[in-house]
DNA sequence: GGAATAGTGTCTATAAGACAGTATCAA
DNA sequence: TTGATACTGTCTTATAGACACTATTCC
């Protein structure tokens, strides 16, 4: 049925980031503008082709996360999130990207013209709503991002992701309140949130006005059992 | 830093496909003997290179997937699980490969040396536990997808794509018993999963030997709300 | 003492889990 | 009538959600 000297089709194999942050209580995106075809003058998420046919495929992701926020790779939170390989989704060619999903906490905002080429935080829900288009098939690897992100909350610790090394109950309740898109009462939260042995570790206390708040880092315990389950699938906008 | 002439390395791109069913009330996946190097003898998880430039990587798991089980494309559950691309789990080359779950009901054993050239059913747990060792990193897909499949159950209705069309509450029971490696209570099961509107919808009833049992279909509801938990990771062998 | 913020306890309603008896059909 | 299987309802306990007051620090 096939010729004997048949050999698979080569692909170029790309790495995509969508790096998430909240700034100012709103979960934020990292974005680049693009400086050449194609899609030139287009928003997309970081990313880049392998570098050479022995990089690992996490490793350039890590490479991308480096060039784009000067994040030390060991402070980020790093997951596969799919793979999107769609014929003509690159006008290139034959490029497969493995989409990553990489969560940091607060970071300064990148200088435009300086080497972080162009990089700028907006808003995911710019994008979510479709008020800013973004380049390639970049738009389907965001909802899928968020998605992922949002029904990880449920089970696991990637919420202290978003937080520095210590945090306050207060603000690890925002990140949950910026990702789900809804606001929750603070009694109800700590109590289940403090019913997870190893999950969260106490830290001293941090004085800045008014009473003094505990600090917490993130425990040993990184899933949630019994999970945090968010009430409702219901709107999906916010203010 | 970089040449002007620099391009992109070129990979090749697989597919890899862990196709689940139940055998006998035990959960069962199928491998295919490997006829040629590397790895040849192994036991591997059946799946392949893209054939050609245009062909979209979902086809090539529906491919994979016909020429395995001859399963009408449209009748099967198939989703992407992952992306593994090492360098060095494949001495060919740069080798990678996007890994997908398929979920089937019960199919007729393969005919050895038939046209599916040696493929068999053998149960998941042979492989989870060590016993059975796979070709290439197929070891670590299939705890991947099985733990996929496993939390999937919580969250969707894809338990049924183990089942027929039509079914009974108790089979549906058993799908779960024998994904989770837990016993249920049918008169709680029978309860919660009713509670969820759309769910499932009647389909007569089918008369064996005592009373007929009701039968059902899967219906629109995709997405199970409340969740069907269950009830914690504790062991996980049966028997 | 007042302003600002952090922290906690109780009550109620709903869901989960344990449990055993009744209903339907064929032989 | 019996055997075989399917179906269901209640009670108890745990969890979730609503809700308001007290505690600590700085000025």
């Amino acid at each position: 049925m096939t010729v004997r000297e048949w050999q698979p089709p080569p692909v170029l194999l790309a790495v995509d980031l969508l790096i998430l942050t909240l700034r100012a209580s709103r979960l934020h995106m990292l974005v680049v503008e693009r400086g050449e075809q194609p899609f030139q003058g287009r928003m997309a998420l970081p990313g880049g082709f392998l570098q050479h046919a022995d990089e690992e495929i996490v490793e350039a992701a890590h490479r991308e996360l480096r060039e784009e926020t000067a994040l030390g790779a060991e402070k980020v939170h790093l997951e596969q999130l799919g793979t999107y390989g769609t014929v003509g989704r690159d006008p290139r060619g034959r490029v497969v990207s493995v989409a990553h999903l990489a969560i940091a906490p607060e970071l300064p905002t990148p200088q435009a013209g300086t080497d972080a080429r162009d990089a700028a935080w907006i808003a995911v829900d710019d994008v979510l709503s479709g008020q800013l288009q973004l380049a390639f098939d970049h738009d389907r690897i965001v909802r899928d991002g968020i998605e992922r992100a949002r029904r990880r909350f449920e089970h696991s610790s990637l919420a202290t992701a978003f937080c520095g090394d210590v945090f306050t109950m207060a603000e690890l309740q925002q990140v949950y309140e910026a990702v789900w898109g809804i606001s929750l009462d603070i009694r109800n939260f700590s109590r289940k949130i403090k019913a997870v042995s190893g999950f969260l570790l106490p830290a001293g206390r941090r004085t800045t006005a008014g009473r003094p708040a505990l600090l917490y880092r993130a425990g040993q315990t990184r899933t949630l059992s019994p999970p945090f389950m968010r009430p409702a699938p219901n709107c999906e906008a916010e203010e």
